[in-house]
DNA sequence: AAGGCGGGGTT
DNA sequence: AACCCAGCCTT
């Protein structure tokens, strides 16, 4: 008998549907999905040994982070950071230079925390339960629910963007990822297939490379989909409208007015930058970056280098145009001449700029902190050009 | 419940 | 140019 959804009897306190899969169809369905997947499988460096320290970091990684872009940073961080002792014990500031281009910082933090944690707290050894997982810093349900399913085993469920493009498209369930309501279909759906299949851990991962690998959002490969058969999207042709759009939120454009600094103490000595350190919260929190003036309209060049403490006109300004899903960036970067760098009181550019903490870097260490992508591409660029000059 | 939080690949 | 991604935390 082919794998068909099963709507539950109505739930006369709460009318809304609940749709179930009743356990011999979630059985059917978690063992097409197992075969399918022990032969599927993309070898992924996570996957290669299993254990709750290199989940938990995998995991923190993919959150809202393509597989494809993780490979390269956790085998990184993995070679810096062997295990949860380890990363505990290190400096914030390299957990986040170790996070480089990743994005999402704040990840990096809590995974640093949630490391303490563990060490604090557990013995030094990850949770293996759900219920505990789920009170370590940056570790939500759909974390927990993964690292105690795929690799302890437990009946938990996890729904993320895969799983839920899965489960619309399998069952033609209208509504939104982010709706309450679809949230919450899709997470029983969930549950009802982790409590009745025999490797909840396979089956969970299955489904996630399923929506990644063939239930893809553009151009699904159903030819080659495990549960075709059962599927009320592909019966009907119906995949492309499922689920629907997530709402947008409306994107900002800020402009940043970065000061890049850069001396010699000698002449045969390396360049070295001026970095200040960003806020406790909001973006790039606690990261650096040159001194900048944000401001949402464009400043003017004059109010610009009089707020930078600048007497004179700076030599040249760079347009640099960033954008990330929530906001354009212009970043307006602007040189000193170095032989005038004498010329205004390090001290003083810096009160104006209410940046207390600060330091001179070595321009060809920056790996060392993190910094943004942008922030570190502006640095290289001004650093090439003084280099040519001199 | 809604908004903030990165960056790059894909369409 | 707009979309999305192995989500989570804060307000």
């Amino acid at each position: 008998m082919p794998v068909q959804i099963m709507s539950a009897q109505e739930d006369i306190i709460s009318p809304s549907e609940e749709s179930l899969l009743d356990p011999r169809q979630a059985r059917s369905f978690g063992e097409a999905l197992t075969l399918w997947f022990k032969q599927a499988a993309r070898d992924l460096p996570w996957r290669r040994q299993r254990d709750g320290y290199r989940a938990l970091v995998s995991e923190a990684m993919l959150q809202q982070t393509q597989v494809d872009r993780v490979k390269e940073p956790f085998e990184r961080f993995m070679t810096r950071f062997p295990d949860v002792l380890a990363l505990a014990d290190g400096s914030e500031e390299d957990v986040l230079a170790l996070w480089q281009g990743l994005g999402y910082y704040r990840r990096a933090r809590l995974l640093h925390a949630a490391a303490q944690v563990i060490r604090d707290q557990h013995h030094g050894v990850v949770p293996q339960d759900a219920a505990t997982l789920l009170t370590l810093p940056g570790v939500g349900r759909y974390t927990a629910g993964a690292i105690a399913s795929i690799v302890f085993g437990e009946r938990a469920p996890i729904v993320d963007g895969n799983v839920a493009r899965v489960f619309a498209r399998f069952a033609t369930r209208s509504g939104r990822p982010g709706d309450r309501d679809f949230d919450a279909w899709c997470w029983t759906l969930a549950s009802s297939v982790a409590l009745n299949v025999a490797e909840p851990g396979v089956v969970n991962e299955a489904i996630m490379e399923l929506g990644a690998t063939v239930c893809r959002k553009h151009d699904p490969d159903c030819a080659h989909c495990p549960v075709r058969e059962a599927c009320l999207a592909r019966a009907s042709g119906e995949t492309a409208l499922y689920p629907e759009v997530r709402v947008r939120a409306t994107r900002t454009t800020m402009h940043h007015h970065v000061l890049v600094c850069i001396r010699r103490t000698t002449s045969v000595s390396a360049p070295e930058v001026l970095l200040v350190q960003r806020p406790e919260k909001g973006l790039w929190a606690r990261m650096w970056q040159p001194p900048s003036l944000e401001s949402k309209k464009e400043l003017m060049s004059g109010t610009v280098t009089s707020r930078f403490a600048l007497r004179r006109e700076p030599l040249d300004l760079q347009r640099i145009e960033h954008r990330t899903t929530h906001r354009d960036i212009i970043f307006h970067v602007t040189r000193p001449d170095v032989a005038r760098m004498t010329e205004f009181s390090e001290a003083d550019l810096l009160t104006a700029l209410g940046s207390p903490v600060s330091r001179w870097h070595l321009a060809d260490r920056l790996d060392e902190l993190g910094l943004s992508n942008p922030h570190r591409r502006m640095i290289d660029v001004a650093v090439s050009e003084s280099t040519d000059q001199s």
